[in-house]
DNA sequence: GTCTATAGCCGGATAGAC
DNA sequence: GTCTATCCGGCTATAGAC
């Protein structure tokens, strides 16, 4: 897997670095501008001459999260083959994109609860669009006869629900385990070989 | 739908009761006592001659919610006919227990980011596993040749990860709509039909 | 651009009258 | 069991020296 580093060479991008997984961990009130200095080792005050304020550095910290799992993903709407094998693609990079990401996930769960709607709408377009159009577009081409929306719906709710809930599945059944590895085979292989019968 | 509401006579269940919507909305952090004082109509200090502390009330409210929720669903496991037949009356139960009440299943996403270990395997135990070892054995009835347990870990994702994604599909494709009516028959159709075909 | 110091506010929790 | 009054600590954000 190829893994874009930018290099946070300025102590702006640094702090928003810093400060990402420990609003993913606990939370925007969870984390006070103290934690923040601390863990980049500098005293509170200093933040305030890279940030106005705590929402801004909270803001910077969702941005830049968000715009690196987006290129992620967007390697796999470049890739090539049949629909079959791109759908698989795409679904393998959003699969990987939340499971391996941990600290991304959490973070849009925690927007999905707390974040204000013109946020929150923005942060659907310009990272979530792209994939999902892409995605409604391949379900097309292999089924027509079904609702390719509808059905982008319900696979990106799947994986975003199981990889939610992989962490607590062994509790439930303990031949369960908190594997994501299974989703995006099982899906390639259900789901889409579903599709190509093309049953509507 | 039967509803069963408990007659909260006590102070101290009418605390919880009006805490819980309050929690969901804004979380643990988010509310203070002097909120949920001012929704009850009493001055924060009473609220300790009912609970000790902040965190015994928070329990309090999410257990109330959970009993609640429980019972929506304990009526579904008791539902007669085909394990078909059954098996869509847990579906339709889940996904009302779900998407019929934001309050549970906002408390419920907070828990699943925010909860600490031991109460969340408690919650998951009493409240989310009878249903889930029912679900895995009508699906292990249904498909004999399929993981019942690993199927109902989907069935439970995809109902959740729909539920929580619903009220943002319209941004993501306008024809799409945050009604999750639909969740419910379409997976009768879909996935329990796929299972009746018996292919493994 | 970082520091120390601090203002100003709000939070959980307690004491004690009624 | 509810109230008023209050303690004490942590929070965001600012002022001003270096």
């Amino acid at each position: 897997m190829s893994s874009l580093i930018v290099t946070d060479s300025s102590t702006r991008e640094r702090i928003a670095a810093v400060a990402a997984p420990l609003f993913a961990d606990r939370g925007f009130a969870g984390v006070s501008m103290r934690d923040i200095a601390d863990a980049v080792g500098v005293k509170a005050a200093s933040l305030y001459n890279h940030y106005p304020d705590k929402d801004a550095l909270y803001a910077a910290a969702l941005e830049q999260v968000f715009v690196r799992r987006a290129a992620l993903v967007e390697d796999a709407l470049k890739s090539t083959g049949t629909p079959r094998q791109r759908l698989q693609a795409l679904v393998a990079a959003l699969v990987q994109a939340t499971a391996g990401d941990p600290i991304a996930a959490r973070l849009l769960q925690r927007e999905l609860l707390d974040g204000d709607i013109k946020r929150f709408e923005r942060l659907t377009r310009d990272v979530f669009g792209r994939p999902f159009t892409h995605m409604t577009r391949l379900l097309n081409e292999l089924a027509p006869g079904r609702d390719g929306a509808q059905t982008a719906a319900y696979l990106s709710s799947l994986i975003y629900g199981y990889c939610v809930f992989a962490p607590v599945l062994p509790v439930l059944d303990p031949s369960l385990t908190a594997d994501t590895s299974v989703l995006a085979e099982d899906l390639a292989e259900e789901l889409l070989g579903r599709m190509e019968r093309g049953r509507p």
